[in-house]
DNA sequence: TTTTGTGAAACGCTTCACAGCG
DNA sequence: CGCTGTGAAGCGTTTCACAAAA
């Protein structure tokens, strides 16, 4: 109930996991659910699982444990996935066209509305009903299309530049494909998957012959 | 001068984003490079960089700061950036073809040696000199080029199962595509790479209006 | 002066352990 | 009994702050 609960980043981070678990239960007509018995399935303990979810009020019973779709359904609530988000691609390439490819997302509704690159050559063309645009038109379109998410799969170097169009498009929240470190200010949320940083660390810990992952919580 | 200098998580997260900047640094003829200004660059504080190299032997001098190259050349071991690694990819839908394409990585000692898919439509189509294999190729292949690093492209359903299938065959590295939780015995490394999770992150970043990356350390 | 390397303090997260409820 | 919610302890990481080196 507090205005702001300030909840930790690790447990942020694990917020997506518990959904997609609760989302398996559901499917599968599980009633109820024992924090020790979400933590085996995501690896963690009890107590971590108790904690993170007491964040987002009281949602257990003792003696009983979570009911599995009361929880499903406030995390859906917590996460944003109650609804729908319009995404902008800004590039063409590879990667951007793979994520086109993809498009459905689990309990998706994740939407990549529009694509935009700098190349005249990729100008024009359709990918799944979606025609690259050039991308001076970005702007108009975050606006009335209502775009929050920027989804940026250019090559490093214009990183930060398509960045800085996106922010001045109006666009909050950025998923980032190219490994640079990029610079936002107030207000706008980030995320970042790099493939090269993650073969990277694996190369680390193989040469270091550990076992495990570096981003898992301890087993 | 430890047997064991046990670098902290969060360090070895760290290391490969060094590396990175070292890297343009040399590139870029510069010489030496304080602690701060390293930080800066990846927004770090100066004395999380200097806790950070420490572990690694006493690399700077008192009032100059780092000297570029020594330091590089240093953090190139100890990632085990200085050898060849030999991966083998196993899945040749869009994002293995995506990886397959991209393939030329920075300092560039990565290479995907050969692919594998269970699909009999993919077997045999050739990508820029990779030939598709069936999956009973993967076992004689790994032995015989020593790979040690396998890359998992496949759906999400047949992970674990291709998972197993690598460290039967030897591999000790594992990067996964899939948006699920492998399981590893000991000795084996695993580093994931999942846009959905880090769409459904920013997708509850931009709910909350935080600022930043989930992943960065407190700029 | 500038800047490193480093104990010590501060911080944040996880784990413990148990009161209390069903 | 079983299980939640939670204060408090424990632990690992970051930040501070300064002696020592260039």
């Amino acid at each position: 109930m507090d205005p702001k609960p300030k909840i930790p980043r690790p447990t942020a981070k694990r917020l997506s996991r518990y959904f997609r678990e609760l989302k398996q239960l559901v499917d599968a007509g599980r009633s109820t659910i024992s924090s020790k018995q979400l933590g085996v399935a995501l690896g963690l303990t009890g107590a971590q699982v108790r904690k993170d979810l007491t964040y987002f009020g009281q949602l257990g019973s003792p003696g009983v444990g979570y009911d599995v779709e009361r929880l499903y359904l406030r995390l859906r609530q917590v996460l944003g996935r109650d609804r729908v988000w319009n995404a902008a691609l800004v590039g063409a390439g590879n990667i951007g066209r793979a994520l086109l490819a993809y498009d459905h997302f689990t309990v998706g509704e994740f939407h990549i509305t529009a694509v935009f690159d700098s190349d005249e050559r990729a100008i024009g063309v359709d990918h799944g009903g979606r025609v690259v645009q050039p991308m001076n038109r970005l702007s108009s379109f975050v606006a009335e299309h209502e775009i929050r998410i920027g989804i940026v799969a250019v090559p490093a170097s214009a990183a930060q530049e398509v960045v800085d169009a996106m922010i001045e498009a109006g666009i909050t929240g950025i998923l980032n494909f190219t490994p640079r470190h990029l610079d936002v200010q107030d207000g706008v949320s980030i995320s970042s998957v790099d493939f090269t940083l993650a073969l990277e660390q694996l190369a680390f810990q193989v040469s270091l012959g550990l076992t495990g992952s570096l981003d898992d919580d301890p087993s």
